[in-house]
DNA sequence: GATGAATGAGAATTCATTCAT
DNA sequence: AATGAATGAATTCTCATTCAT
């Protein structure tokens, strides 16, 4: 599906661009994605010429990286979906997809931009992940676990938010499981305002 | 007590340094923090001279609009805690926070970030709107409207992200009010789980 | 002698003019002729404006300080050739010339530079002191207190290195003097080299 | 020693880095150190880039210039020590080093300005000068070929000013000439001054 | 005349990207 | 393929000079 017949990489070059990947996950995840590209080639012990020859640009680089945890993501997600009933696999879907974002989630907000810009490896893996979810909520508001009236966007949009608000409060298990229980409480049907 | 004795600027330096701090504020919010200063000064109107002459730095920059932001919600916040109850006085400063910080909010984030970096100004406001935030909190919680275990941080945390999750949503009210429904329910006290 | 007929200054303009030539004498000497215009404005109790008013350019007040400086010279140079005799009177002058040009003496060299570059005033009164040189440096050497061979500007460049000399060596005065004693006796004619 | 284990450069950059030290040492000392860097860069037919990558700061351009000058100062130095006799090398360095600074001579003082700021490089080839010249010093003060009451600071000082002076005079070998012989006359012990 | 705010042409420095080795 | 040096456009900030008040 899409793009030229990729022949396989020399081995070496095989490494070394698992090796950005990981350097470069790492590096945006704790730096931001501001780091010069020249830090990420010297963390993965190459040069920036041939971070260049695997990824054409930053942004592609940025890309790649985004693409691979979609993937882990999804993969994690469809596990989940088939391991547990409705309602669980719904919130530990969330808590994976927030637990994937940790560190400067400036790219984790990136689930909810690959709609926009024309990154179409992105939007492709953002798509499958989209559509677990979709699945997944769909599920949820069956089984009476998730209010009604919540719609896929703005799942996604309070999923990059709750990073956000994981990204602040920094590694306190505590405060994070405080965090989890305001929002999961908040996403699951409204008590009757009886009275 | 602080700061230089200022003397009351001239009129045309009095209505460039507002038109920069209003002009910044809209292209920091809808580009992010990362334009270029020429471009503020270019949409006020004036050379970048005039720019760094009122703000020595770009940091400076942000860090007035930020405090500008700052001050109008620590007013709206009393206010709103003057006229309303704990409950209703503590959501609608929420909602007013969430909805001073609109569009990039790379710094609607600085709320919580000031009290880490130097910046003395911003922290001064930042310290006002927190202690606020604080009294809500605890008379809110006192008045059985927000469950007990959350605290500040928390809190504070909590707004960022929101603020992101709304960015993401973009100026759909309904989805919005979705979104406020949701932190809102999760923020009260959870319901018995009983049975 | 050239230039338009200059009407008299109001009093305040004369004397702020005064006080700006003063105080970018002390500025420029303390801390180089790097200054910026405002920080001499600001010193002088003035606002840029007005010293663009009485000197149109950064450098026309820089050639005024150097006027002033030449013509002090010049007057007590004129005294000293005629209370002294020959020889005192030239090394008098030698070392009044050096001790006017203290602090970074970028511009104790302009008496040197003045014939290259095109400011009249400067070039004026640096013709004058240079004629005074001459004079004085003819007479010391048919007194026979100066060697024979040396020419005019060899001594005006001795005396912009040894200003040179003395800022290196700061305040000491010991050490000034043991410079002064270098150069004066080398100054003199050289002792016949018998043997 | 210092310094971190420095690869040997590749060719065509050790190329770039020799002419860039070339040219920014015929630039700086043409046109003083106010220069454009990118003039430097476009002399030596290279981008700004290539500059800075050399020498991450202009200042450490000029550090590099002076430190060049000086190793070159303190080899010949060696040199001239070990063939010449006492007096006649001391005469022959202070030649040395006067020629070696031609032009706008800024940073020929910097042996002399070096023990001040915290060049480090720049401090240690300073020192190793210094050194050289103390013993120099020295042994023409034991030989009787230099006044005994002269110190170190002065003899540098006196070089850095005898620089200004050549720099005034310009090319004119018989003026330099004159000049050497006013200074090094003036450095030997004074005639007893009898009668 | 005095003021100080506004101007805008530089200057130093960074960094994504290209290219010779 | 890999390397890292070279490139140069972009960016922040400064300062001599002009001009509205």
């Amino acid at each position: 599906m899409g793009g030229a017949e990729e022949r396989p990489l020399r081995a070496d070059a095989a490494r070394n661009r698992a090796r950005l990947l990981d350097v470069a996950t790492e590096v945006f995840t704790i730096r931001g994605v501001g780091v010069p590209t020249e830090e990420i080639a010297r963390a993965a012990g190459v040069g920036t010429g041939t971070l260049f020859r695997h990824f054409p640009t930053k942004e592609a680089l940025l890309e790649a990286v985004m693409v691979r945890r979609l993937e882990a993501i999804a993969a994690q997600t469809a596990q989940l979906s088939a391991e547990l009933d409705s309602a669980d696999a719904f919130f530990a879907c969330f808590r994976l997809v927030i637990e994937q974002s940790a560190g400067k989630n400036e790219f984790s907000q990136a689930l909810a931009a690959a709609g926009r810009d024309a990154h179409t490896a992105l939007r492709e893996s953002s798509q499958v992940v989209q559509a677990q979810l979709a699945c997944l909520l769909d599920r949820a508001q069956q089984a009476g676990a998730v209010r009604q009236e919540l719609c896929l966007p703005e799942l996604i949009a309070l999923m990059a938010g709750t990073g956000t608000t994981m990204e602040h409060l920094g590694a306190d298990p505590a405060a994070r499981e405080r965090i989890f229980n305001v929002v999961f409480d908040g996403l699951r049907p409204a008590p009757e305002a009886d009275g």
